[in-house]
RNA sequence: GCUCGCGUAGCUCAGGGGUAGAGCGCAUCCUUGGUAAGGAUGAGGUCGCGGGUUCAAAUCCCGCCGCGAGCUCCA
């Protein structure tokens, strides 16, 4: 062995020696000169690095190159980016504070304190200046400093002072410069400014330090980077596609729904279409969860104050439910934001028996939130709620076996209409935010991640996200331009049984205090229509469109008998309408595949004669396919009956 | 709720201190057309609401309401 060396292993297994002391750029020189040209960081024993770092002896090492599909070699692309930004904005800005300038998902973000806000000119004009600092191609240089060091290097950003003071004692304090640019940063970051070739600035808006609203606003830059032109333009392109699946856009292409002024904001009306297509997912979330043992109930839309002081709504969630009002005796009434202590009153009615349980409570219901009025957004944030509310009280015995039943229900529907999710495990909040001990805390959220375990289901921890009463496993899905939105959502509660002091009799004679399981599938009908509006760009398929066949007659000389197919399908069920409007053909066509009507039949004199329709199918390869009217009808029932995706 | 931006016809948008504009949609008429927009004519707006400045405000200023993006919060 020579002491003077160091075996390094690559990702293929081999090994690789080299002076002590290489770096990681050293490394791949090593390999070969495509490589080194081509790498921008690495990853040392798991954990992603500068080029720069000088590897240890042993270290699995690999090098990460210029890529748009290396979520790695983006991440540190981008968290250049950030860094040049703000060295951009510090050039027009002198003094403007720095605070935090992560990379993220689709790019980067930078957060300034400065005295006014930037207006879209200010953007045009960072991102010249930002082309510069990236055209100087200066080297990113990281040093380890001492905390007195980097407390001189940072004395007049207080919020970087106050970022430092959080680093522990011990850890090392790292800064990175790129030409007049310090910041204080872990990193990894590029080689050098030059790597930030093709990037752009895409927003401006406030946003509160440390994420705090009892803090100062700080104006933040959001912006993208990618390795080459062709992603960017790619993701451009990309992200005003999306914008046109926008279900408030479609929403008035299709006449789905609207949110009025006279009405008021976050409350949703439902026109003609858009109710049919809450009656279908209605009527099958009904019929899954009778499948699955729930029974079915109605609680009122007010009750008694009392009712929500005692379920501890009135001290936890009082800011979102709407102000009480008094009936001419001065008693205190409140609309409900949530169902689960009617269900409660419910369950306490009868006494029940170890026999009876799980008693699994199911209510399609409104609620109403007074949601805070920037948070509103379409069909995904509203203030009255469609729930699919279910609550399940049982043995503590029985909690695994019930939690499977929910996400046995969140797998079907998800998987019945090809929706991407993935689950979070939300944990207790903090301390002033939720009631009950820790010990109980303990118990639910372990019976939680042991379901999601036993599942061997895959999930991202959310850390004090659960609700005042219990945590919670959530779904989460992601609309047209990738922001994430919550669905399903089972929670686990100990506490609302022992306020209620909900009790059963056991076994051994002697009351014993339930479980309960809060559970929505959809989440609300108008948040899961929203996002289903998106997801399928508001094509539906054929047995959630609210108009599934549309009848064309070639001329009025075949109106008569395309009333007639009309009705025949109307007959069989099916949601058609005769569109015999006196515009040509070719334009009413137009309009159907406008209004994403699934199937489109024309009839003209061929037609009649042989009892056939000219079928156009929504998205088909063949364009127009002639077939019997029988057989289009069985074909569609047969359709619609399997809640097939196919047209 | 907070920061910034925006609010002109049913929709999408132009205009911008001095008589309100376009395309689409809608209505009427002509056209009866075989697969993504046939033609003509016409109706439709106190320029979000309220104040102010001005001889004059859709236009400039202030406030409110609503919407959008982001933050915070959440199904």
């Amino acid at each position: 062995m020579n002491e003077s060396r160091i075996s390094i292993t690559l990702p293929d297994g081999s090994s690789k020696r080299l002076p002590r002391g290489s770096t990681a750029a050293d490394l791949a020189a090593a390999i070969g000169p495509g490589l080194a040209r081509a790498a921008v960081a690495a990853r040392v024993n798991g954990a992603l690095t500068d080029l720069s770092a000088a590897l240890p002896d042993g270290a699995e090492v690999a090098i990460v190159t210029r890529s748009d599909e290396d979520p790695d070699a983006l991440y540190v692309l981008r968290h250049s980016a950030a860094h040049a930004l703000a060295t951009a904005v510090r050039e027009r800005v002198p003094g403007a504070g720095i605070g935090f300038g992560p990379p993220i998902d689709d790019g980067f973000y930078y957060d300034f304190e400065v005295p006014a806000p930037f207006t879209p000119e200010d953007l045009e004009e960072i991102e010249r200046t930002m082309a510069e600092v990236a055209g100087a191609d200066d080297p990113f240089e990281r040093r380890e400093v001492t905390r007195d060091e980097a407390t001189e290097l940072f004395a007049d950003d207080p919020l970087k002072l106050e970022r430092l003071g959080e680093i522990p004692e011990g850890e090392a304090i790292s800064v990175y410069r790129n030409g007049p640019f310090v910041d204080l940063c872990r990193g990894p970051h590029a080689p050098r400014t030059g790597e930030i070739r093709h990037f752009r600035l895409l927003s401006a808006a406030g946003a509160y330090w440390r994420g705090d609203e009892r803090r100062q606003m700080l104006q933040r830059i959001y912006g993208t980077a990618f390795y080459s032109r062709e992603a960017l333009d790619a993701y451009i392109a990309r992200m005003e596609e999306a914008r046109k699946r926008d279900h408030r856009k479609l929403g008035r292409e299709l006449d789905l729904f609207s949110i009025q002024d006279e009405i008021g904001p976050g409350l949703v009306c439902w026109h003609p279409r858009g109710a049919r297509v809450q009656l279908e997912l209605r009527r099958w979330i009904e019929d899954l969860q009778e499948a699955h043992g729930y029974q079915f109930v109605y609680t009122p839309h007010v009750s008694s104050e009392a009712l929500f002081r005692r379920s501890g709504h009135l001290p936890n969630y009082a800011e979102n439910m709407y102000p009480r009002m008094e009936d001419e005796d001065g008693e205190a009434f409140r609309v409900k934001p949530m169902n689960c202590p009617g269900h409660i009153t419910i369950y306490a009615a009868n006494p029940r028996s170890y026999r009876d349980l799980p008693v699994r409570l199911a209510e399609v219901a409104n609620v109403y939130r007074n949601e805070r009025s920037g948070t509103l957004h379409g069909l995904l944030r509203v203030r009255m709620l469609t729930m699919d509310d279910g609550h399940v009280f049982c043995t503590p015995e029985q909690i695994e076996d019930e939690i499977f039943i929910c996400l046995e229900l969140v797998d079907t529907v998800m998987t019945t209409l090809g929706l991407d999710y993935r689950f979070d495990l939300s944990t207790r909040p903090d301390g002033d935010k939720r009631i009950g001990g820790d010990e109980v805390w303990d118990v639910a959220e372990g019976a939680l991640r042991d379901a999601l375990e036993r599942g061997g289901l895959e999930y991202k921890l959310d850390e004090g996200g659960g609700a005042f009463y219990g945590p919670k496993i959530d779904i989460k899905y992601k609309d047209a331009i990738g922001r994430e939105w919550q669905g399903a959502t089972i929670q686990l509660d100990f506490n609302l049984p022992e306020r209620f002091e909900l009790e059963y009799m056991g076994t051994d004679n002697k009351p014993h205090r339930p479980v309960m399981i809060h559970r929505a599938i959809f989440g609300t009908l108008e948040r899961f229509t929203g996002v289903l509006i998106e997801h399928f760009a508001g094509a539906f398929p054929p047995w959630l469109a609210p108009i599934q066949v549309r009848v064309l007659p070639i001329t009025d000389a075949h109106a008569e008998a395309a009333g007639d197919i009309r009705d025949r399908l109307a007959a069989e069920g099916l949601r058609v309408e005769l569109d015999a409007r006196s515009d040509t053909l070719g334009y009413r066509i137009r309009d159907g595949e406008l209004q994403k009507v699934p199937y489109l039949l024309v009839v003209g004199d061929r037609e009649i004669e042989a009892g056939t329709v000219a079928v156009r199918a929504r998205g088909a390869k063949r364009k127009q396919e002639v077939v019997p009217l029988d057989e289009f009808i069985s074909r569609i029932r047969h359709r619609v009956e399997t809640r097939s995706l196919e047209t």
